[in-house]
DNA sequence: ATTACTTTTCCTGCTT
DNA sequence: AAAGCAGGAAAAGTAA
């Protein structure tokens, strides 16, 4: 209980140190109402913006650290545009150099490089480095979309093993519509946490992550649960029986994912909303960034060797769910979550950890899980 | 519009 | 028996 309200109480702070009203994007946003961590990335914490409009620079969107070198020399024009500055006195090969060089030049360093901009530069970073919210955006999004919720999943013994506080509609086998929040779900939002995943994906040909902007619940999450499989399920039996399911030899359901509803129910059903839904981080990602904040993960999942990258889900549902409720997806569940999870074995983000239950191993194509990393990208 | 990629959904069979 | 694991298949969602 102390310990949830501690929680609670972290979280208070972090949004009243970074939430800044000055955003008309956010202006009208009730204070409870979720909002894309992007937006509040941005208009929090950069002491400048790198674009307006709707198409911001790559670089914004990650912190510094993490920047590739294409970003680094985006940002150094950025720079070099917005002060102003003569860019001809600048010796560009000496800014080959990717995120993490960048942060660890001295101001003398800099200041070598690009004279007068130095010091401007230096002091840029700073500001960008020290404000970015970090990876705990996705988790602090969820708090404020449902603090009580997540603080049960917190504090109790176990939400869906145990008495669901979820609801009545929660069923054992986690298969039927199990939404923490009953009424609305709040947007999900573009994670910061995403930020950190150029580096891997680089590496492993991911895409980056993406920034499509979600704003406001209602647009982009709002009426999801209006969706919930339950329907759809029914929906895909009745009527859904879309073009290609004219075939009478379909004894059994067809294979693979079924439509929830068609975009003209939904667009009926619903109204306008955003075309995209975030993208957020990768499951991956999500589950790192769960890992790396011991603090806030209290018995969702828990390092098994730190040093190797070893990890056990403790509350594989109560996991699961949280993903779902990033993804918009209130019948998200563990064996679905874990039909993901091996996937990554293939690409070894994750290897295998054989004859252990929920246990799991970071990869090699894995990145920001290990201490140093984690110290270093956290600031 | 296309494509590549990731995730979701469902499934069967196996193991713990 | 239940929960979890493995991995095939197919479709949805997203980014480029």
């Amino acid at each position: 209980m102390a310990a949830t309200c501690e929680i609670s109480n972290i979280f208070s702070n972090y949004f009243s140190t970074m939430y800044s009203p000055e955003d008309p994007t956010l202006g009208s946003v009730p204070p409870a109402a979720s909002f894309g961590a992007d937006d509040l990335v941005l208009s929090l914490s950069t002491p400048q913006m790198p674009l307006e409009g709707p198409e911001k620079a790559s670089w914004s969107k990650e912190q510094p650290q993490f920047w590739s070198k294409a970003q680094v020399l985006d940002w150094i024009s950025y720079q070099v545009e917005k002060n102003k500055f003569d860019a001809s006195t600048i010796d560009f090969s000496r800014c080959d150099m990717d995120g993490a060089t960048l942060c660890s030049c001295a101001p003398e360093e800099l200041r070598l490089v690009f004279g007068p901009l130095g010091d401007q530069l230096y002091s840029q970073l700073w500001d960008l480095t020290s404000s970015f919210p970090d990876e705990l955006g996705w988790i602090i999004d969820l708090l404020e979309q449902d603090s009580v919720s997540f603080q049960e999943t917190l504090g109790d013994p176990g939400p869906f093993d145990q008495g669901s506080p979820f609801g009545p509609e929660m069923q054992e086998d986690g298969r039927q519509p199990s939404p923490y929040n009953p009424g609305s779900y709040g947007a999900g939002a573009p994670s910061p946490g995403s930020s950190d995943v150029s580096t891997v994906s680089s590496t492993i040909s991911t895409p980056g992550t993406g920034a499509s902007q979600c704003s406001h619940s209602s647009d982009c999450g709002g009426s999801d649960v209006d969706l919930d499989p339950t329907d759809s399920k029914l929906f895909s039996r009745d009527d859904s029986s879309d073009h290609k399911k004219g075939d009478p030899k379909h004894g059994k359901r067809k294979r693979g994912r079924p439509r929830k509803l068609s975009r003209e129910s939904r667009d009926s059903l619903e109204g306008r909303r955003n075309k995209h839904a975030p993208r957020g981080t990768h499951l991956w990602e999500f589950i790192r960034d769960i890992l790396i904040h011991p603090e806030l993960n209290e018995g969702l999942l828990k390092w098994e060797n730190r040093q190797e990258g070893v990890f056990k889900f403790l509350r594989s549902e109560a996991v699961a769910q949280l993903w779902g409720q990033k993804k918009k997806n209130s019948s998200m569940t563990y064996e679905k979550l874990s039909r993901a999870m091996r996937y990554y074995y293939k690409r070894e983000i994750l290897e295998r950890v054989d004859g252990r239950r929920l246990v799991y191993k970071f990869g090699k194509n894995s990145s920001g899980w290990k201490e140093e990393e984690v110290v270093g990208g956290r600031n």
